[in-house]
DNA sequence: GTAACCCCTCCCCTAAGGGGAAAGTAAAGG
DNA sequence: CCTTTACTTTCCCCTTAGGGGAGGGGTTAC
């Protein structure tokens, strides 16, 4: 089939199918004369397969490693395994890192008074010190 | 002083600073002959204020309002609180998104045995439904 | 004289594609 | 057969926030 009815069944963009193929991740047929690229029902399902992968937040080296563990039948589920876990631990220290940033943005925003006036907490505290905003207009 | 006391003192990279230069963020003089920047004081303030505001997941552009109301001496502080809120809910937004997708690839991985053999529910999920059924890893 | 630093601009690189131009190809309708 | 429309191709620039390095110029210290 063609590069729009695989992207279509595979649920990405004919923009991604063709860069999946540049880069040498699912590499379809190519007809030598028109140029055209041309889909089985196996690269459907690794393009799918990757759409998924992507989705879990891995990158595109991770789903090229989980790819070929997908189409290795005796490869051990250990290695799978591993790559999972290795993307939870990740996933857990961005989540500890954004939850430190939220908590501090938190506590500068309850101590702004977020009316007309000019003094500002927040500001003070990115300033560094507590320093009011010195003009640097003189 | 020079560009690299400067950045020293602002706690940034040469390169960074440079960059803040181009981009219009913080703009010292210029030496007409030499080429060389030329920071001062406010400068410096400004580099500081822009970092510390970059390691709030602040973007440039969110810096470079930030810092427009740092210097305007009657700015409300609304608009600065108001700005704070909306990082804090992009931050809110992708906590949930990673807890998500940690929930899911947690629930993978307790599944997966990961041992030498090749059965894998990780994979089984990347490639159709979600995790199969209890009966059938039984 | 030369070694050690400091500075400058310019160009390419990152991840994962998106947007769009120019041109070739295929299928349907008249 | 011709035209329109839809689909495809390659190519190039764009995105974030700078990093790395080349090539060249300057000042200071020994």
């Amino acid at each position: 089939m063609q590069i729009g009815e695989a992207a279509r069944r595979a649920g990405l963009t004919v923009k991604t199918v063709r860069y999946y193929a540049n880069i040498g991740m699912v590499t379809p047929h190519q007809d030598a004369v028109t140029g055209y690229r041309d889909y089985g029902e196996d690269d459907v399902a690794k393009l799918h397969f990757v759409g998924k992968a992507r989705k879990f937040d891995f990158s595109i080296e991770e789903c090229r490693e989980l790819l070929g563990l997908y189409e290795d039948r005796n490869r051990p589920s250990r290695e799978v395994k591993a790559l999972t876990l290795k993307k939870i631990g990740e996933i857990d220290a961005r989540l500890a890192e954004l939850q430190s940033l939220k908590d501090e943005l938190s506590g500068l925003a309850s101590a702004c008074d977020g009316d007309h006036r000019p003094d500002c907490p927040i500001l003070n505290a990115l300033s560094g010190g507590g320093i009011p905003p010195r003009s640097f207009q003189d």
